[in-house]
DNA sequence: ACTACCCGCGAAACCGCTTTCACGATTTCT
DNA sequence: AGAAATCGTGAAAGCGGTTTCGCGGGTAGT
């Protein structure tokens, strides 16, 4: 590598005829520097097309300028489009801030594995964090006082900020919108169990069944997964316990399609059958056929507004949890 | 912030009775320490749990240990999940190297945008390209030295090390399967022909009708552009140019699974009266009714094979293109 | 036995920027 | 008017590693 040989405060000191001390001041918004030197300043940087070294900066400053965000899975997590989705949401707002985003694909069980070690080396201004089976790490983070945001409700109250999707109002609604259209009994596949937004979508599903007056029976209610897999086998269990479902629930739009592929594999129709309702809006939901009903959740909005929290919290402010909306969107399914 | 206070290399030489300097060597694994004391270095560090400040290290050595995942688009490419899974894979191999990935999501048209001074600043120690849409910036970074790798074919021969697909034999093995069940007329929706991935599975399908002596009509040729809705407007074009085509290979799964959809509602059976072939061995390829024939690309390996390139790149290796192997999956429409 | 090398190791310079400190010049207060 | 507080600024000390340079002792060559 033959890198061009970039200025340096020396060089920008001696050309506009001002101490080192004063660049730094000038380039880093210190407003107390005389506008006719600070000009100075500016003039020779872009004479010289001078751009700081991050590095050195970072080093002197013990601020890095990068923010982690740590993804709490292996590689299955990350294919989900919905994380790339609030990945790039994050990123963008970031950058905008002249902030970079550094990324971790790890299981973050452990509180002294080698993501915590990062963390805590100071290497990253602060973490956002992605679907947590824990709070042990982070609540651990918290002593170290790393700025931090998490996307999606946290276990248990952290007094950490967090983004998320309103679940429990979008799978009320999910669940309503089956009831309203004439279903009596309903079945609910769930996400994986370990995370909070699975568990906030089956109480949101709870509480539409409370309403009615009615408890879901036993069996009404599977423990799936978020993946295909997991909507397919659910699909096929919930039908040999009660053959007389004529409403599913799907935590996500994945298992959502996989329950209707099932369901029509065995001879039912989706939606005169049975209906089926998912969660996300993916691009999935358009593809499957009948099309899927099911609830949006903005997911650029909840990756810009984790990003915004961050830095928020960066700038010193006062930070609130953010909870993005959701909407019902009525397509064939249901 | 309260950072715990890290022991620096001062405190360990003082520990294991050395010079900083050795200290150093034994930590960048230099041979020519005494085994004696390098041990007693080794001792130290564990008993006070040092870990080395990778800022200053990157300051001092001029290596960052970050390299810079470049996707050049704006959220749309995140969301799918290709990029998603190819990401992961990347970040894996690299994190197993103690090398941190900085994540990018721009349009990286300009040779002068953010993007590229950044890469150029020596901020990151190597870029790794997905989607491009032009050679300009890479080629121009080149001259900088930058260690870099493309995923994906690019465009013009840039004696840059690439990762990909076996796009061609994946198309070839596609069309010899319809050749082979019986299909007299096949027909291609091709995918963004402005990408080299779709060109080159347009070729890999001229190469499999060429071996039957034949050239492919006009008309059995439609340019797609990936998306769900190219796929079924070009099936519709297709048949009604050419009623007795009895085959159609589609550039990717979503295509493949608009023209089934089309082809069903038009009243043809698939695979009985047409069949159908796609690409990628989406999760769309296990919905859909029939499940698609495709082509499997290992979407993972791609992912580490350009992490290792990186790699291999930085300790000085030669590095050849990395081509992964597809698979043919048989299910349903073909 | 004498010079020429080689080896392992420590001292110190250095990477490029930030920040403290103190100084001279003003301005403000009493 | 003299003392005190204020202000803009440069010198210099870091930040925490890496790396060059050269020294002392051991080995080798003649």
């Amino acid at each position: 590598m033959v890198p061009t040989p970039r200025p340096t405060y020396t060089v920008i000191a001696k050309a506009a005829g001002v101490s080192e001390a004063t660049v730094s001041r000038v380039l880093n918004g210190d407003e107390s520097v005389h506008p006719d030197r600070a000009k100075r300043v500016h003039e020779a940087v872009d004479k010289l097309g001078y751009r700081k070294n991050r590095v050195a900066s970072a080093l002197a400053s013990g601020r890095s300028g990068l923010i982690a965000v740590v993804i709490d899975d292996d590689l299955s997590v990350f294919s989900d489009p919905f994380w790339g989705t609030v990945t790039s949401g994050v990123s963008r707002i970031l950058s905008e801030n002249g902030i970079h985003t550094v990324l971790m694909v790890s299981p973050v069980g452990s509180v002294d594995g080698g993501v915590a070690h990062y963390l805590k080396s100071g290497e990253v201004d602060g973490a956002i964090f992605f679907v947590l089976h824990s709070d042990a790490l982070v609540n651990n983070l918290k002593k170290s006082g790393l700025p931090m945001v998490i996307a999606g409700t946290p276990h248990s109250s952290l007094d950490i900020p967090f983004v998320d999707t309103d679940n429990f109002g979008g799978a009320y609604a999910a669940t309503k919108h089956l009831i309203s259209t004439g279903c009596q009994k309903i079945g609910i596949i769930t996400g994986d169990i370990g995370t909070t937004a699975a568990k906030q979508r089956l109480d949101g599903y709870l509480q539409a069944f409370r309403e009615t007056g009615g408890v879901p029976a036993k069996g009404l209610i599977c423990e799936g997964d978020y993946s295909l897999e997991s909507g397919m086998d659910n699909t096929k269990q919930l039908l040999r316990d009660h053959p007389d479902v004529d409403g599913i629930f799907a935590s996500n739009d994945l298992m959502a399609a996989g329950a209707v592929t099932v369901l029509q594999d065995m001879g039912k129709l989706v939606p005169e059958d049975i209906k089926v309702v998912g969660f996300d809006d993916a691009l999935i939901a358009q593809t499957t056929r009948p099309a899927l009903t099911t609830i949006r959740q903005d997911v650029v909005a909840l990756g810009e507004a984790a990003g915004r929290l961050m830095i928020a919290q960066l700038d010193g402010e006062d930070v609130q949890p953010f909870i993005t909306t959701t909407e019902l969107i009525i397509r064939g399914s249901a």
